[in-house]
Parts: structure tokens; sequence; C-alpha cells
DNA sequence: TATGATT
């Protein structure tokens, strides 16, 4: 291996020399020659946490920046990460060593943010491309410099490349393999790196990355495959799309957090100021850019505020005025929490629900009828001698007017026995999938126009209900006509499945159980 | 159309 060797003394303790290290360094061994293999090498995980911070929109950092006046950079420049070099060199002193390839146009050692201690590591761009690869193909990997057990590192910067040629691939079904992967994605381009994601018992996750060497390759793979077929077993379509940047990420892990201590303010739930600020704002800018771009994966409960949400309430739809309630309809939207019922809408049920033992939540009819008449006046057959139910309202109310309540925006009134939805818990909604064991319920059979709000609307009676969530069939936007409910206590999840299990809507009956623990398809 | 995801 070729190596730096020092052949004077430290040029630090002379400083009356300004740049000697150019000869104070030489190059020892054949080590000179162009690399063959210039690309994967060590793992370098330290040189993103200066650009994972958020940075004034205007201006560049003020680390060390030492551009060579009146150099201009070629469009296609190069910006090379420079690693395994000793942290007491700074630019002055690496500057020879790379010089000697090309004009430097920028040269940054990188500092650690709140120390300023040496990162060992450097950013360097030439002013010519091909200066760049020139000192890649001599120096990456070829020397070890002074106090280094490893080569030198010089290689384009992870900025340079990653990013927007890397894809994530979800809904492949477990038994895909690396080479299944590579197969269907071969044909969009030259594959880089095709991993699938694997748990600690090496079982797939469903999911994979895959590198193309272009981004032009990878953006005609996510057009040709993106939702293009549904893996066998995999509940929905391919998914297609570039991976996450690191700023996605950090995202990601926050939202997590968010969900799961159920705070919403992330200047109460991280401890240091800066990092709260920068929570805040990176999640306000990416729930603008989810309700910009893809307001499908929001309600329009997250993406407007609640003031919002009452004025759209207060709006009607298929042209019909708010407040035309028949006592059935009425009560129906009553309870969904809707604010205008279609005129023409009396389809007695046929079925009814089977109730055991479910103490009815009191609840007030807003039309002056009480639940009973409205039950009977409908010519219901009656199947106990209880007392009417929330089941037994919604019942009524859902019979034949299920159609109406697909795009409405919900929350917008009061359902029977709650009180509206706070913000909190229509953010929390999205954020706080599960409840704890014994709490989530499936239900199957929904009608195929409801989404979490109405699915949420129509549990609200059997307790605090923590999140709801319809599957989505992701290629057509449809329902799937199944969901998940989560309460916060199982008495409220048992209550719901006592009431809600059987519930006939229109010709279907819902079934309410509750959800599969997680290892419960798992086969030994 | 059958159990919330996955970086």
């Amino acid at each position: 291996m070729a190596r730096f060797t020092q052949t004077e003394t430290r040029r630090q303790q002379q400083p009356q020399q300004p740049h000697p290290a150019h000869t104070s360094l030489v190059f020892t061994g054949p080590g000179a020659t162009p690399s063959q293999q210039p690309l994967l090498l060590i793992p370098h995980q330290h040189q993103y946490s200066q650009i994972t911070f958020p940075k004034p929109m205007n201006g560049s950092e003020s680390i060390s920046i030492h551009p060579e006046s009146g150099n201009m950079k070629d469009q296609d420049a190069i910006k090379l990460f420079i690693g395994q070099i000793p942290r007491n060199l700074e630019e002055k002193d690496l500057k020879p060593l790379f010089e000697q390839f090309g004009k430097i146009h920028e040269l940054t050692v990188l500092k650690d943010r709140y120390t300023g201690m040496h990162k060992g590591c450097a950013f360097l761009t030439y002013c010519a491309r091909e200066s760049a690869i020139k000192a890649q193909n001599a120096l990456h990997e070829q020397k070890t410099l002074p106090g280094m057990t490893r080569p030198i590192q010089v290689k384009p910067a992870d900025s340079e490349s990653r990013g927007d040629r890397k894809l994530f691939v979800g809904m492949l079904n477990k038994q895909q393999t690396e080479e299944d992967v590579y197969r269907l994605f071969e044909p969009y381009g030259v594959i880089e790196e095709c991993t699938v994601l694997r748990g600690p018992d090496g079982n797939s996750k469903g999911c994979a990355f895959v590198k193309f060497s272009t981004h032009a390759e990878a953006q005609s793979a996510i057009s040709a495959l993106h939702g293009s077929q549904t893996m066998p077993g995999a509940s929905s379509s391919l998914v297609v799309k570039f991976a996450d940047t690191d700023k996605e990420r950090t995202i990601r892990r926050m939202q997590q957090m968010v969900g799961q201590f159920g705070i919403f303010n992330p200047a109460i739930a991280l401890p240091f100021s800066t990092y709260s600020t920068y929570a805040h704002a990176l999640m306000q800018q990416q729930a603008a850019i989810m309700a910009a771009s893809h307001g499908g994966y929001l309600t329009p409960s997250m993406a407007f505020p609640t003031t919002q949400l009452h004025q759209m309430g207060a709006l009607s739809i298929n042209g019909l005025p708010p407040n035309s309630m028949t006592p059935v309809s009425g009560e129906f939207h009553q309870a969904l929490g809707l604010s205008s019922p279609p005129a023409n809408i009396t389809t007695p049920s046929i079925v009814t629900p089977i109730v055991n033992g479910f103490t009815g939540i009191p609840h007030h009819q807003p039309n002056g009828h009480p639940a009973v008449e409205t039950m009977y006046s409908n010519g219901l057959p009656s199947y106990s001698t209880q007392s009417p139910t929330a089941a037994d309202t919604l019942q009524q109310a859902f019979t034949g007017v299920q159609q109406y309540t697909a795009i409405y925006p919900a929350g917008t009134l009061t359902p029977i026995g709650q009180t509206l939805p706070q913000p909190s818990q229509v953010i929390q909604q999205q954020q706080q999938r599960e409840g704890p064991e014994g709490c989530n319920l499936f239900i199957y059979h929904l009608p195929q126009e409801f989404g979490d709000n109405e699915l949420m609307q129509m549990f609200l009676p059997f307790g605090s209900v923590i999140s709801s969530k319809v599957f989505m069939d992701r290629a057509t936007n449809q329902s799937k006509c199944f969901g998940f409910v989560s309460f916060d206590n199982p008495a409220s999840a048992q209550a719901a499945i006592q009431a809600m299990n059987g519930f006939q809507i229109g010709m279907k009956r819902l079934k309410v159980q509750l959800k599969r623990p997680k290892d419960a398809s798992r086969p030994y």
C-alpha cells in the first residue's frame, strides 16, 4: 500500500513558511497510478451532521469556505468528499495536495457545528470536472495520510449523486428476493444497488431499495412500475418512489415521536429549543407539502385549521341546503357529524343488528324526536325489549343514506354524546395508529363512501377513538371497505363490538372484531 | 377487495 510519509517537521511550527505542505508530504510507493475501483468504500457516517440541520435560506454556512477568488467552476463540476484526513490538517494544509490535479474552487474542512472540532473530512470542488476525476483516480484509497490507519477517501460527495436515483419500493410480497426485485427493475437502467429490507429474523418487510446509475433511469422505473401491478399477497399495488432524503427521514422520526407521546407541540416534546423550533418548522413544511402535492394522504382536517373546517362544514353538498332533516336522515347526519342530509331517503332496514347487553349511551335528539319514536315509526321489527342504543340510532340513520357521506368534512357537528373533536384529536388520528392490546377493532364491510372521519364518527359513541383508518386502494383511491378503529380502553372496544358487529348498512352487515394481533399469522 | 406498515 502506498503511503504518505512526512519528511519535514510539522509546518505549524514554522509559520514563517506559509505553504510548505506540498513539499512536506510526499508520495512513496506506486500509488500514483489511477485506481480501477473508485467507489464503494468505507462508511462515513459523520459527513451529514452539517447538512441535516436547518440552514438559512440565503447565503452559505459560515464553516470555513475558501473559494479561490475569481475562479468559476464548471457547470458539471463534481463536489468531492475527502475522508480520512488527519485532524491537524486545515484547508491551507490540504490545498497543496489537491492543487496538483487542478485549480480548486472550494475546499472546506468539516467542523462540528457546536464544538468546532475538526471532523477528519472535507468537501472539495475543483473548477474543472476533469480535475475531480483525476484527483479521485490518483488519491482515493491510494495513500494513507500520516497518523491515519485507513487510506484517504476521495470520491463524489453523496450530495452529488444520492437522493434522486435511489428508489424506495413498497408493497412487494415478502417472498420476493433481491434477485426478483432486480429482475423487475432491470429493464429501466443500470442498477447499482438492490436491497430488500428485512427484519431481525431475516424476513422481508415487503419493501426494498433500488439504486439506479442515473436519475433518468430511476424516473423511468417509477413511471413504468409505480402502481402498475399488485404482488400476490400484497394488500395494495406496487409502490415505487424516490427514497426519503435525510430531511424527510428526520420528519418521519419526529412524527413518530409525536404520535408515541401524544404531544402535539414539539416545543414541549423535545428538550432543546433549537430542536424544537426545527421540528416545528419541519412539520409545518411537511404538512404544507403534503397538502399541496398529494392531499390524498391527508384528511381535510389535517390540511386546514379547525376554523376553516367549520366554514367548510357550513357548505351543503349535492346542491341541497343544510338542515333539511327528516327524522331518519337527520339523525344519521347528526350521528355522523354531517349537516346536510338528502330529502328523499327512507329505505327501511330489513335485517337488524344483534345487540347484546350494550347499555345505550345517552343522546339527544336535535329534531325533537326521541330515538325510540324514530325507530318504530320506520316500521322496523323490534328485536328486544331493551331501550334503544347508540347502535339502534345509527342503524336507523344509516339506512339508505350512506351514499351521502363521501366527500363531507367530518367533525363539523357534535356527534351523539360527544363533544366536537378537538384539533389535537384530529391530528392524533393520523399520528397514533394503534391503541393498546384489546382496544383495536378491525371493521369490514364498510360502505364504499366511508373515509377515516366517517368511521371515527360511527364509533365515537362507544368511547374515545384515538384513531380511525379506512384502507384505500393506492391505485384507484377507492376504499377497500375495511378499516381500523382504536379506542383508548378495551371496554369501549368491547362495547363497540357488541353494538356494531352485524350492524346493517344497506345490503351489507358490518363485521366488527378485535384486530388480529401482529404475530397472529406467524406460523410455528 | 380481509388486519393500519416499510426508508
